[in-house]
DNA sequence: ATAATGTATTTTGGAAATCAAATTATTTGA
DNA sequence: TCAAATAATTTGATTTCCAAAATACATTAT
């Protein structure tokens, strides 16, 4: 019952965190020479990533988005100069999804974008309590994988 | 340098949890009673909330929504009757949004919701535990207001 | 008091984001 | 080989979103 307002609390927290660097992300590229993009846009480019030529259906699951719609994100990245279809020579039914070095160089500075907010999120802890932080993680991750 | 690779465990982490979080409360939202709302109305019905009476502009900043943005969301749940337009007497610029009935339904259903995930959360810790975890979100919060 | 300025919301026009269902191209299994 | 399965695209619709202009009301300065 006491635990009722901690978890408000709590909750209040993490919704106000989410949005908020949401929000962030978005004027910072705004302000940058990526303007050309939106944040959803730049959320797909890290799901497809540099190294992995993943095919579009397995970016599209990374991201909960129907084919459809993966379809639709990709055309625009393409038009954009970000990212490279290329049909997969084995099976001529998937296309594999590259960065262009301009998605490349994006990609990276996302990357260190995040980075520094970890930084930012571990900030003056202990071993030991990064151990902590990583277990309420990995509740949440279980909670996801359970729920999915 | 060493470090890198546990920021980007983290980083993965925390994108894969809060992705996964949206794609459940989504689904869960499907299958329920209030199939007609999408998550994005509900997390706006979330924001109006129940007892404060906001005004239109106050939700939207809440939200990070235009004035335009906002004007559109209380059309929709207002035609669908979760919420209700109210112009302040003594300002008669200002709109305030309630919820109805219906509208207030949803919110303790999704709150309910929230309040499992948190418990989920903080699942198996000791005090000690959850004061880094609160410690942790706090270093975010601190993150987003400084960079807002 | 009234004109200018400021504030809250709505409207308009257009792009992006999304889904479900139908379609196309290709592969695989019987 | 041919039916079923799979990967991606297309189509048609709604939602989400923003910028800029318009509207309606309130406040301030003259």
């Amino acid at each position: 019952m006491n635990e009722s307002r901690d978890y408000q609390a709590i909750n209040q927290a993490l919704i106000k965190v989410y949005s908020g660097i949401m929000w962030i992300e978005e004027h910072e590229l705004r302000k940058s020479t990526f303007a050309d993009l939106t944040i959803k846009e730049m959320h797909a480019i890290d799901a497809i990533s540099m190294y992995d030529h993943q095919t579009a259906s397995a970016v599209a699951k990374k991201l909960h988005l129907t084919p459809g719609t993966m379809t639709a994100t990709a055309d625009r990245l393409t038009k954009k100069g970000y990212v490279k279809r290329v049909r997969d020579e084995q099976d001529r039914r998937i296309v594999r999804l590259y960065l262009t070095k301009k998605g490349r160089v994006l990609y990276r500075a996302h990357r260190a974008f995040h980075n520094m907010m970890v930084a930012q999120f571990l900030d003056g802890m202990t071993d030991e309590e990064m151990k902590t932080v990583r277990k309420a993680l990995r509740n949440l991750e279980n909670f996801v994988d359970e729920h999915a």
